[in-house]
DNA sequence: AGCGGGATTTTCT
DNA sequence: GAAAATCCCGCTT
């Protein structure tokens, strides 16, 4: 069952392992004073020692919101078109995040729907941009504080089956097993391993 | 079912 | 100037 906790002292632990912690969590939105809430289940670890992480080369102004405390949003903008939302984790100062790749629909599914137009189930939120467009994330959301409304990060502890897969869409350090989801779960985005 | 291109901005070389 | 932590549509097997 879900529990309260604070997000920035557990999230402060490597990527991979926050990775592996965020699935199963919750995430809790207010759009329009509509409640929606979401169920993470696939996740990707980057960190500044690894090529593929926007933080790999230092603290700019894009990635600041890597180097910050754990449990604040780092959103970022790509292909001229999509955002990608991530959740800060490790120590500070370590420029580690872990990537929010797809989420289970759990509460206001007609408001998801409404906003990924022409959409339903699996494909309201089977992919990184596709659950940012279905929560209404972008940019004005970047270094948020999960702990505040309008979007909530809750965690949830207990037992899931994981499995651990190549991370998809980079060209760099493709063979770090730092994918991570859901055995079985029919969110998950499909593509490749 | 699978491939290929377009959209279009930010960042790095 | 090119590539990028993507998605969608249209054309070909």
């Amino acid at each position: 069952m879900a529990r309260k906790v604070k997000l920035a002292g557990t999230l402060a632990t490597p990527a991979s392992e926050a990775a592996k912690q965020l699935l199963g969590c919750i995430l809790e939105r207010e759009i329009d004073g509509e409640r929606v809430r979401v169920k993470i289940v696939e996740t990707e670890a980057y960190d500044q020692t690894d090529a593929a992480s926007h933080s790999f080369n230092g603290r700019k102004p894009r990635t600041d919101v890597m180097f910050g405390p754990a449990g604040h949003l780092y959103v970022y903008f790509t292909y001229g078109m999509h955002y990608c939302c991530n959740v800060v984790v490790g120590e500070e100062g370590t420029g580690s995040a872990v990537l929010i790749r797809a989420t289970e629909p759990v509460e206001g599914e007609a408001v998801l729907e409404k906003r990924r137009k022409g959409r339903a189930g699996v494909e309201l939120t089977n992919g990184p941009a596709k659950l940012c467009q279905a929560l209404a994330i972008d940019k004005t959301m970047n270094g948020h504080d999960l702990e505040k409304a309008p979007l909530r990060l809750v965690l949830v502890e207990g037992q899931k089956e994981i499995i651990t897969t190549k991370r998809i869409g980079i060209s760099k350090e493709k063979d770090r097993l730092w994918r991570f989801y859901l055995k079985n779960n029919t969110y998950v985005s499909k593509s490749r391993n």
